[in-house]
RNA sequence: GGUGGGUUGGCCGAGAGGCGAGGCAACGGCCUGCAAAGCCGUGUACACGGGUUCGAAUCCCGUACCCACCUCCA
């Protein structure tokens, strides 16, 4: 194909799909360069899971992406940081519910510090917000959208909105069976709760002050009073799990729009991760903490492991996957590092632009720019690598070198995977005193084989070989020598 | 029952009427003292049954099976 066959008529622009129109058109903010994006954030009632992360994971590949078009972006992120499980759990646990959310709000931020998510603009707690949801809920009651019921509690008409059910095209009349308890003060049992009334179980320190009585924020109440504070009465995208759209978008959503605002233009969700082909679920007891992956598996292998699928489908954790995912990191932090090291040692061709300057090929940004097609993306990638390669192993030229080397760290940098990029470059194992040390280890046993080698004396440079792969060691011979690197690096 | 999403080669995973996806694994070749790494090559895949069409994995009808949500879920 010509390189320049249908590149004329066809501008590239950003698409992404809407949940909730369920389909897949250009994206135009509200404010021309600025993006506004609210995620739904943790719970903070356990440790961060597998679920979690992709989540997470797939709306930071989102905003590296936002940004590399150019756009300004600002994320928010919240914390759910009071609610059921949290006053349950701590009080089981004997301590404060804050403290209790405390201590999982840093896990959470640790584990995605960790895995390389870039941090949100903004990661308000739903506790520092309660001014916001008063007047929120008073707004709705003038509206009268929202009653309370003079115990405390101030539940949401639905009856009283004519969209509900349009995020999720459920009809009112289908949920006739559901929803939540069946509260006394509930006028009909699809009403959901704004405000819950204190209880006495419950800390006094878990329940505020306002003119409906003293009680504590829902769940749903939380998010379109922080969305309108942080991103304003309109903003462009709202994300979070699949699993998250029925109850708790279509809830925020009502509030929202019911008081008048515009909210989100549009609506992104991620697939769920499942384990053995089933969604990971507290049913089914097949949870597996980040911990526990990052523990098992290279951080980078999990981070592209989660990464690699679209964000819409569902995603598979098992052995097998990871066992590719690390061997396919393993390739690209090799071929990097090959072409870097071999760049080193060429003063002129060691200036390397900023990554953010090299241009990216134009079927990634393709890729990209239709609804984030990671899968496709990858392809580009591949194809790059492959080509690097080649150029590394004949007789390489370092202009050419120098490029492929941007274009593929650029590209894996979309994905927060760039393995020379200051986040990884340690876990590729070539840094510290230790590898400096190391390297004066295996340098001078490299000598030795080399003298063997030379000699013909194969048993002995076998010999030495083995012994260094023995302790994980790999050797690698090419036309400058040997070159060394660790077998695995967490 | 309601609302969505699926079923693609050994495995994973894109695509969406004719044009190579890509990866992992396997096998063969090149390279290598031998390896490793790398490169090149090899797979006649699209759940099933009908239909539309010059042409269907892709569109239409039907069937089977799987998954998610339907007030705890990322």
């Amino acid at each position: 194909m010509s390189p320049h066959q249908g590149s004329t008529l066809v501008p590239v622009t950003l698409h992404l799909h809407d949940t909730a129109t369920r389909t897949t058109a250009p994206f135009t903010p509200v404010c021309e360069g600025a993006v506004s994006l609210y995620v739904c954030g943790p719970t903070t009632q356990g440790a961060p899971h597998l679920g979690h992360l992709r989540t997470f994971l797939a709306f930071d590949v989102l905003v590296r992406w936002l940004e590399r078009s150019g756009y300004a972006v600002t994320h928010v992120r919240n914390v759910t940081d009071i609610e059921d499980k949290i006053l349950a759990k701590s009080a089981e646990a004997d301590t404060s519910w804050w403290a209790w959310s405390l201590r999982f709000e840093r896990e959470f931020q640790d584990v995605l510090d960790r895995i390389g998510n870039r941090r949100p603009t903004y990661e308000p707690r739903a506790t520092g917000h309660v001014p916001e949801m008063i007047e929120l809920m008073q707004r709705l009651i003038e509206r009268g959208h929202a009653y309370a019921d003079g115990e405390g509690s101030v539940y949401f008409d639905v009856a009283s909105f004519a969209d509900y059910g349009a995020l999720t095209r459920q009809s009112l009349e289908d949920m006739q069976d559901a929803g939540e308890e069946m509260e006394p003060g509930k006028r009909d049992r699809r009403d959901f709760a704004l405000w819950k009334a204190a209880k006495a179980t419950e800390p006094e320190t878990a329940s505020w002050d306002t003119p409906f009585g003293r009680g504590r924020p829902g769940w749903h109440l939380e998010c379109s009073a922080m969305s309108r504070k942080y991103l304003g009465e309109t903003f462009d995208i709202h994300a979070g799990g699949l699993d998250l759209r029925f109850p708790h978008h279509e809830n925020e959503q009502a509030q929202s729009r019911a008081a008048g605002y515009g909210f989100a233009q549009r609506w992104m969700h991620s697939g769920v991760l499942t384990v053995d082909g089933l969604k990971m679920g507290k049913s089914l007891d097949n949870f597996v903490t980040a911990a526990r992956a990052l523990a098992d598996h290279p951080t980078p292998a999990v981070r592209l492991a989660l990464v690699s699928g679209h964000y819409r489908a569902t995603v598979e954790y098992n052995a097998r996957a990871m066992a590719e995912a690390e061997v396919v990191w393993e390739r690209f932090t090799q071929t990097a590092r090959r072409a870097a090291e071999l760049l080193a040692g060429h003063p002129l061709a060691a200036v390397d632009a900023p990554l953010a300057e090299v241009e990216l090929p134009a079927a990634f940004v393709a890729a990209m720019d239709d609804d984030l097609a990671v899968p496709e993306a990858l392809a580009v990638i591949h194809r790059e690598q492959s080509a690097l390669n080649t150029l590394l192993s004949e007789g390489w030229a370092e202009g050419p070198v120098a490029a492929g080397l941007g274009r593929l760290r650029a590209m894996l940098d979309v994905l927060g995977l760039d393995p020379l990029g200051a986040r990884w470059a340690a876990a590729a194992g070539a840094s510290g005193a230790e590898h400096a040390a190391l390297d004066a280890l295996v340098t001078t046993q490299l000598a030795a084989r080399e003298q063997a080698r030379a000699a013909k004396d194969w048993a002995r440079a076998d010999a030495l070989r083995d012994a260094l792969v023995a302790a994980g060691i790999r050797i690698e011979d090419g036309q400058g020598g040997a070159r060394w690197t660790l077998e695995t690096t967490h």
